[in-house]
Parts: C-alpha cells; structure tokens; sequence
DNA sequence: TTGTATGCGTTATCAA
DNA sequence: TTGATAACGCATACAA
C-alpha cells in the first residue's frame, strides 16, 4: 500500500516528466492538448500524472498565458434582493457545474451601489479575471456596456434592454405569459387581470406582452391590470391596488413569483379562496419559494439550464473573442399546483 | 490633458522603477511595506506608482509566495435554502468588504452534495486557496475537521458541533431567546410557546435553553414545544402541531424567521390575529425577509458585522498559521414590528 | 515527434 | 539602504 498523494504539495510537471521519462515540454503538450505528440508519449504522461495526482500549478500557467483561470460573476444589485431570490442560487449552481471540472475559479462580486461598481470596473479592468458573467436583471446598468468597450469577454442573463454587442440568455417570457393565460383559460377563467413588472425592464414588457396577446388570441378581454417591481411587497401593493379598483377577476397572472407569494397573502387576508375565487399563476423566478409551498401554479424557468449555456457561451467567448454574437431563449414550463 | 492609463495593461514592477528611477528590488519592497527602504525611495516609488495605476501582477507574485491572494466560501448546504436565506446576502457582503480593498479574490464554492463535497476536498487540497470561509449552520459537515487537520486556515460561522480547533463567530443565540422572551412577558403574556430548531444543531440548542431559562428566570411556566428544522415549510407543520395540541398560548417565540413566516401564516388561516390573539417573535437569521413585510417582531443578528469578523480573523490566520484559536459571540438586537 | 532554451513578473538572497 | 541575480512552474519558439 502507497501513498498516492505525499503530504507536500510541490509537484511540478519536471517531476511528471521523469516519471514518464520524457521532457517537461511533452508533459506541457499533453497537459493543454497540443497536436503533435505520439500516442505512447501521450499514455505515458497520462498515467504519471494519474499516479501523483499532479496538477497544474495556476500561477505559473497564468504568467506565461496571461490569463487567470477565473471568471467573475458579477451582481450588481442590491444583495438583498439577489439573496432572497432563489433565482440566484439555480444559476451559481449551473455555473459551478461547468467551471468546476474546469479548474476555473468562479470569483463573486458584488455591485450594490455607485462606489462598489466603481471599484469594480477597476479591479476589472486590470485583468482580474477572464472574462465576466452578470448576473443582473437589471437592464440600466452600465457596466456591461463598458467592459464590452474595454474587450473584456462579457455574457448576460436577460436580454439587455439597449443594443449591446453581448451574448446572452434568456428565457422566453412571451411564452411563459402565454402558458399562464392559457391555463387559466382552460380553468374556464374568462376575467383574467395581471400583476406586471416593471415595464423599463424586458422581462416586465415581455410577461405584459405575452399576457395580452396571448388573450386577443383567445378573442378574451384582458382584466385590471396593476403594477409592480418584482420584488416582494410590491406585489402586495399591486394586489391591494387590483381589488380595490373594483375590477372583477376570476383569474390572475402574476409576471413574478415573489409578487405572487404576496398576492396570494393578501388574498387570503382578503377572504379570498385560491383557487375557487381566483385562480393565480405566477412566472417563477425563484424555484424554491414555491418548491416550499407548492401552492401555486407556476411558469418555471429552466434557471439552472440556462446558467449552463451562459458560462459554456462566456468560455467560448474566452477562447475566441471574436466569437460570434450569440443569444440563447430558453421555454419556460407550467408546473401545475399541487392538488393539495 | 494625458491618458492616466495606457488600453495595454502589462505594466511591470521594471516599468515603475524606470520612472522612480530606482531599481526593480526597491519597488517590491516598497510594495510589500519591507522595512529597510529609506523615506525618499518610498516616497519615488509610491508616486510613480500613483502615476501609472500600476497593480502588481497575481500570477507572478503567486509564483514566488506560494500564496494564491484568493480564499474560499465555501458553502456546503442545498443551494435552494442558501440563497433563500439573505442570511447569507449579509454574509457575502461583509466578506466582500473586507477582501475587495485588499485585492483578494472571494471564490465561491458550493458543496450540496457528497459528490461535491468530495470534488471540493480535492480542490481545496491542491491549494488553490489560502483559507476557508465556511457560512455553513450545519454542523455535522465534515469539511471543517478535514481541512484543519490538512493545515489549511479555516473559520467558521456558528459554533462548531463538537470540539474542534477552530476559530469561529456566531450570535449570542440563548441571549436573543431571552430578548425574545422579556419582549413578550413585557407585553402581559403568560403562556409562551416555541417553535424550536434542530437540536443537533448548536443554534437549535441555544435558542431552546435560552426560552426556558429566560422563562424560568421570570418565574413563568413553558407553553407548548413543537420542533422544526430552521426552513421555511418546516415551521408550518410545527404551528399546526402547536394548534392541534390544544395547549392555549398568548405568546410564541421562533427559532428562526423563516419558520416564523410560515407561523405567521398558517395562524391567519387558522383566523388568528397576530398580535392581539398571539404575541410572535422570530429570530432573525435573514434581514431581508421580515425588512419586506415587517410584520414581525424579530431578534437580529449583526450579521455582517460578523462577517467582517470573520473575514479578518480568517486572514490573520492566513498571515500566522499558529495564531491562537478565537471565537467572538455577537449580541443580537430586538427589532419590534412596525406599528402598522 | 521530441527536447532545449528562454521568458513571463515577482520575491528573496546575497553583495555591495 | 540599495541593486544584481536567482528562483518560482509553466508554455512556447526553435532546434534537432
């Protein structure tokens, strides 16, 4: 029985070579895959560095490729905001699932306001990082716009509100909105209303759109409609806002799904039954809020999917940086309630 | 009118001695703060540094120090409760303030799984960070011991389950019970529940001993006990249990907020008016929750504050391996309900 | 297809 | 107090 691994870290691709009796610049081709080198050569290497467990060692690769083998995530919202929306955590997921056998280092950084978005244009601006990943529904903000000036590779989540030169994903919120009313529609609704999101943001226009289209479809008037920002509370407010403005409603599609948890509260507190009184579907941002409670129905988003195709779509973009622009919209899926 | 900074970015410890007109030696060790540099040279190099906007390199300096400038967070737990929980917003962004002035890189790492977890070990082992951040509350993840029986610096937040060479922060978790408590006896309540934590976990414990001895302190009887394990969903059945009991009670305290927001809402379905039918008090492990609806009367922790803690104790550790184990406990604060 | 030699930017050792 | 100079571990141009 051996030792796989010494206790000292300092394996070095010289010792790897003397192991498989070849020199450090065979070890260095077939560490990065380099064409020209003998199968035998190549199983060699593979093995030697199999038994020692090497790696590379990432500062001294970094010197000489000028990269860092880090990718930033960028969030440039309010914590607070980000953190209480499980959204969030689907994506880190998805990411982490692509970097990690990578070896490539998912650094986190945090833009709440002016100061802290200053520092960071910075810090990347000095090549902290290889490329960044933002992760921010937030549309207005600057910062991809201007990395993207500086050449420093950037992939988004969410359709950018201007034109931008930057690939993105996305999930098809016309769609989503379209599900919602269908199925409310199927549930024999016929006055649906909606809670909308922000409408300078485009995930806010897109669910507005995809609602009212998808009703004309139908040949059915929309219902009231109110809005809010996304975030929990407003959706209180809006749906405070709808029952008081007299409106009847039957059915209601709420264009986010921590807005939803509050309309469902202030029904409740209104005596309102769900879904007896009103039927409610919500687009879901955030997966675990509602995998919680599973008392609505919801649009998901494929958040974790599509975090995945962003982080492979800023790799690539890493490699050739004069990759094609790309943008990827992903359907989302009705998850019906539980028939609890 | 001159560009500060040139688009090329490879600006060398050379080039800054060139200007200072100095040499390569005397830069580094004013650089690294090296004592013996005389008060002109300082002052040259530190204005041509000012000058140029020069960063040293990462990777170079990596090289030679055998130091990475990154360390890790490591967050081993289900992704779904991490991110619902802004406990951990407040985390990130205390961490995020101490590391970024000092052009350290956070690297985020998650663990939900043993597959993970197993994954992560490797990682970690290879030194691709110079310590460990772990914003885990549970306890029983075995990470921590691994680690510091590699050598590697490691800090906790919470209280480790059992002994373990560690430093760590937490909350005064029996001291925010008996906030808690005085808060509700102060109000003319008698019959005081509780929704309890986990008792494998030292939060669940402490929270527990602190209700009955603050009780007990006042001369007042226990109400009913019903457990849950800090997650929202979990802190429904506890309140149904509580109900279904039959036990009477004016007051409840809760282990946890998002626990609480579930009590909160199961007693309104159940037609109770909080608080004039029942007193509730959370524990607030995430700000965030109760800020959007402050509907609650809740014991917070400062938990960025604690952050910061953490994040230095971790990086003096990181400096002198052999720094003497500490573990700060921080007083929480109770935050009434809005008069609403 | 392989090996040798050079340099990446920094810290650290040693002489001056 | 300072300045040459030798590593650090790797990728790569070039020679074989």
């Amino acid at each position: 029985m051996v030792r796989p691994t010494d206790s000292t870290q300092p394996r070095t691709i010289k010792e790897i070579a003397a192991v498989a009796g070849v020199s450090k610049s065979t070890v260095s081709r077939v560490l990065n895959d380099t064409p020209g080198v003998s199968p035998k050569a190549r199983e060699l290497v593979r093995s030697a560095i199999e038994a020692t467990g090497y790696q590379p060692n990432r500062a001294a690769r970094s010197l000489v490729t000028r990269a860092t083998g880090s990718i930033g995530l960028v969030v440039s919202e309010a914590h607070a905001r980000i953190f209480s929306d499980p959204f969030f955590a689907s994506m880190v997921r998805g990411a982490t699932q692509v970097v990690r056998p990578l070896g490539i280092h998912l650094v986190l950084m945090l833009a709440e306001d002016q100061r802290a978005r200053d520092q960071l244009l910075e810090y990347l601006r000095h090549g902290h990082v290889d490329g960044v990943l933002f992760v921010s529904t937030h549309a207005a903000d600057p910062l991809p716009r201007i990395l993207v000036a500086e050449r420093l590779p950037v992939v988004l989540s969410g359709r950018p509100v201007s034109r931008l030169q930057v690939s993105y994903v996305d999930v098809d919120s016309v769609a989503g909105a379209g599900l919602a009313v269908e199925h409310l529609l199927e549930l024999g609704r016929r006055r649906i209303a909606t809670i909308a999101g922000p409408q300078d943001m485009p995930a806010g226009q897109d669910r507005l759109r995809g609602f009212t289209e998808a009703l004309a479809a139908h040949g059915v008037r929309p219902g009231p409609v109110a809005y809010g920002d996304f975030d929990r509370g407003s959706g209180a407010r809006a749906m405070e806002e709808l029952l008081a403005s007299g409106a009847p409603f039957d059915g209601l599609f709420v264009a986010s799904d921590l807005m939803a948890l509050d309309a469902l509260a202030v029904l409740r507190e209104h005596a309102l039954r769900v879904p007896e009184d009103v039927a409610v579907v919500g687009f879901d941002d955030s997966v675990a809020a509602t995998q919680a409670r599973p008392a609505l129905t919801t649009v998901r988003q494929p958040v974790e999917e599509m975090a995945k195709a962003l982080t492979l779509t800023l790799l690539d973009r890493i490699k050739d940086p004069d990759a094609p622009i790309t943008s990827r919209v992903f359907p989302p899926k009705l998850v019906r309630r539980a028939s609890t």
